[in-house]
Order: structure tokens, then sequence, then C-alpha cells
DNA sequence: TCCTTGACTTTGATGACTCAAAATGTACAA
DNA sequence: TTGTACATTTTGAGTCATCAAAGTCAAGGA
């Protein structure tokens, strides 16, 4: 019976915290911000996470998940993106709106429905970004991807996850035949130019700028 | 952006109307029962969404709905009923568990998600429980049903609506073929034993008290 | 008419979550 | 060493929904 709020905070403390790496400790400004509230709200919240025992906090230092917090924040994150794909697949969402629409349903779902979810997708392993989906006891399926702005060049790729929600740039991404599962080569970087060109088997090529190919993640068309 | 308190609020009052006739204002006491809270909350949630102009309020007199409150309290529904049905039809739970389910999804989906289930399920009017399904503008079709407890006796009739939400009932309904959609005659009614007899196709006599038989609503067959 | 009873309303508090703004700590530059 | 700038924490306050318990009203019986 964790509140929606502290499903939300665990679920940014662990995505932020992927998100940069393993830098263990996530600072409260960043909590602040990923979360959309003052600075003063995001230490007061944590510090109540932590009575719970779900993060540990220092005070000026940051904030991290136990295994508890963790634990709870897969669990989350198994709803959002279970959710996100029942979306895409069966009611026909486009994947651009499914993030904004599961960020409410993930509070509402029952292990229940989630697991009648499950079984109806078949058992998934990753939603429609591409995003790995936990599995009711909370393993992630690690796979090792590279982003276009630092894989071989020339080598043919396949596009596994874009790392990025907002439905701008994921429309961009689908108006570009970019989602996971094409093929892809990256012909040249320029860095001065902050480019990189690539190339799609029947479409005309394409120079994205470095940050649109970092947050685009590949990996190597084993064939 | 009503909260999902005022939605409730909305939808007890409205159905609680419906249940108890038409007697215009509904009693504080009631609404406090209905909704598991105490009287002094009931009081003090009806005359906030009075200031929303949601819904009348008569101090030690009752509520009732304004127009503005029933069109809020029937999308309420319609969400409520959809997702039951979707639930049902769509991830195989069982009727008498989709109504809790039910409780938290309805004020999570979307208006677009909601519409995407409607298409999906092809425009239905009723949900599992024979509770009609009110359009997106707010139009509840009107059926005339009559319960085993008051139906002409000896005359084939078909179940049409199950009114009542607890999963007990609904179990029992269930394992005797009572759902809606079975054909139906009752036999006799004997008000001094407080009993009515039904018999159906292919199944044994059955016997069921008043109260439960009140709960079950009827329509003639008209072939 | 008066009193009792039961329904209803009011009052004071609480817990979760939030903000604005004041106070504090820290790290780096001079 | 001493400021200062900036991140962080603290403080005071507000909203929403709730409860417990005290207060009030109104209707019917004596």
């Amino acid at each position: 019976m964790p509140t929606s709020t502290v499903e939300d905070y665990l679920k940014t403390i662990y995505t932020e915290q992927q998100r940069r790496g393993e830098q263990d400790l996530l600072a409260m400004g960043v909590m602040a911000s990923a979360m959309r509230v003052t600075p003063g709200t995001a230490t007061a919240m944590v510090k109540a996470l932590a009575e719970s025992g779900l993060v540990e906090y220092e005070p000026r230092g940051g904030v991290r998940l136990t295994g508890k917090g963790e634990k709870l924040a897969l669990h989350v994150l198994r709803r959002h993106r279970l959710v996100e794909l029942f979306l895409v697949e069966v009611l026909g969402l486009d994947w651009s709106e499914v993030d904004e629409e599961a960020e409410e349903l993930e509070h509402a779902i029952s292990d229940k429905v989630l697991e009648k979810i499950d079984d109806f997708l078949g058992h998934p392993e990753v939603d429609p970004h591409g995003d790995p989906i936990p599995t009711a006891k909370g393993k992630v399926a690690r796979r090792a991807l590279m982003s276009l702005a630092k894989c071989d060049l020339g080598r043919p790729m396949r596009v596994a996850r874009v790392i990025d929600q907002n439905a701008q740039f994921l429309q961009f991404v689908d108006r570009h035949s970019l989602k996971p599962g094409t093929e892809i080569v990256v012909r040249s970087r320029d860095a001065s130019a902050d480019a990189v060109a690539i190339r799609l088997r029947n479409h005309p090529a394409l120079t994205i700028g470095t940050a649109a190919a970092a947050k685009i993640l590949v990996e190597a068309v084993n064939s």
C-alpha cells in the first residue's frame, strides 16, 4: 500500500540512477527536478522514504535505493512497461503517447490484472521503446547496447531501444522509421558539425545531431 | 480534474439515487455508509461538492446531483462498466472480481484509452452484470425489467441484469447458471417461506430467497 | 409542552503532499 | 584564510480527505 507518490519517487530514483551511470548517490537537486517539485519537497519526501526503509539518505549527499526500494521500483516499472506494450499492441495507441497514459495506469493495476496482461502478451521482454520489462521477481534482462553516437561505423546494426519518452522525439523517430527492430548503418560522424550520418534500407540518407543519436541504442546484427 | 474521491462521491450519489427509486434527496446517513466514511466526513465533502456546483445540498435534508454532477457521474460509470467488460472479455477475469478492479482503474483511464476500449469491444450496451453503459454523451439506455421476485409466473424470461456486485453472490449466480442471457421460468412464489422457485433448461429445479430473487432482473423472451 | 432519541453538523486534529522563502552548509576562488 | 555562490535543508503554511467527539436540530411520545 505505498501511495502512488511513493511509487513515483522510487521509480524516478531508479531510472535516474540508471541514466547517470552508477554514481551511487543521487543528488536532491536532480530528484527535485526529475519529480518536478521544489527542492524542499524532495528533501521531505526522501526523508520519509528513508523512514520506511525504501531508500538510504545522506544529508547533503543524496539518496540511493535499498533492496526493498529497488524491488518496489522494479515492480512499478514492470507495470508501467507492460501497460505501455498492451496499449500499443492491443488497443492500438501510438508509441509516442503511451508513456503518459501508463503514468496513471501503473498505479491502478492489480497484480492479478498485471499477470493477465503479461500472459496475453506472451511474456514479452521489452516494451515498445525497447526498455526491458522486469520479471515478476524483479529480474531485468541486461543487454549490451551501443548508441548511434558511439557504435562502429559501416557495420550493420539493429535499433534496440530509444531512451527518451518525449512524444515529439518519438514521433520523429517513427517518421524516419528508426523504431526498434529497424536495421541501420552509421556512415560517418562529424564531431565539429555535431552530426551523425546514417543509412537505412530503402530510405534516403539521414543526418541527425549527436544528442539525438545518443538516445538511439543499437545492437550488432548477428548474421 | 476532479479528484478520484469526488468521482466516487458522485458515482455513489447517482447509483444510490437509482437504487432507492426517485426519492430526490439522498440522506447524509446513506451517503456516509455507502461511502464508508463517518457522517461528518460525508457532510464536509458534500458541502465541497455543492461549492463546485456538482450537487445541491440541503442541510438536514440531503443531497442531489446537478446536471453537471450527473454528467460527471455518468462518465465515471461509463469508465467503470467498460473496464469491467474489458477485463472479462479480453483478459478473462471472473465477473465476480471485476467490480473491485474497475474501482481503481476507472480513475486512471483517459478518454482516449476509454474510447479505444469501446471500439475494441464494439460499442457494447451493457457490462458483464447487465448494467447499462452510458454513452460518451451521457445517455443511458433504459430497459423495462422485472425482478424474479415480481415477474409473471410460468412465462419464459431471460436474465438481463444482476444488481449486486458482491463477489460471493455473483459466484452463486454463476454456479447456478443464472448469468445474463440465461432463459428462465419462475414456477411459483411462497411469501410465507420467503421463497421463489425457478426452472432452467437442463438444470435441476432451484429455489432461492426473495431477497436474492429481487436482485436478478429479467425481461420477457420475445419469440 | 417538554423531553428523548437519533440524525446530522460542527469543531479540532491528523497524515500525506506540496510550496515559498528563510536559514544553513560546503566547496572553490582569491 | 575568507568570501561567496549555490545546493540543500528547514520552517511555516496550505490543500485534501479523513476521524472522533462534542454540539445541534427536529420529530414523536408522554
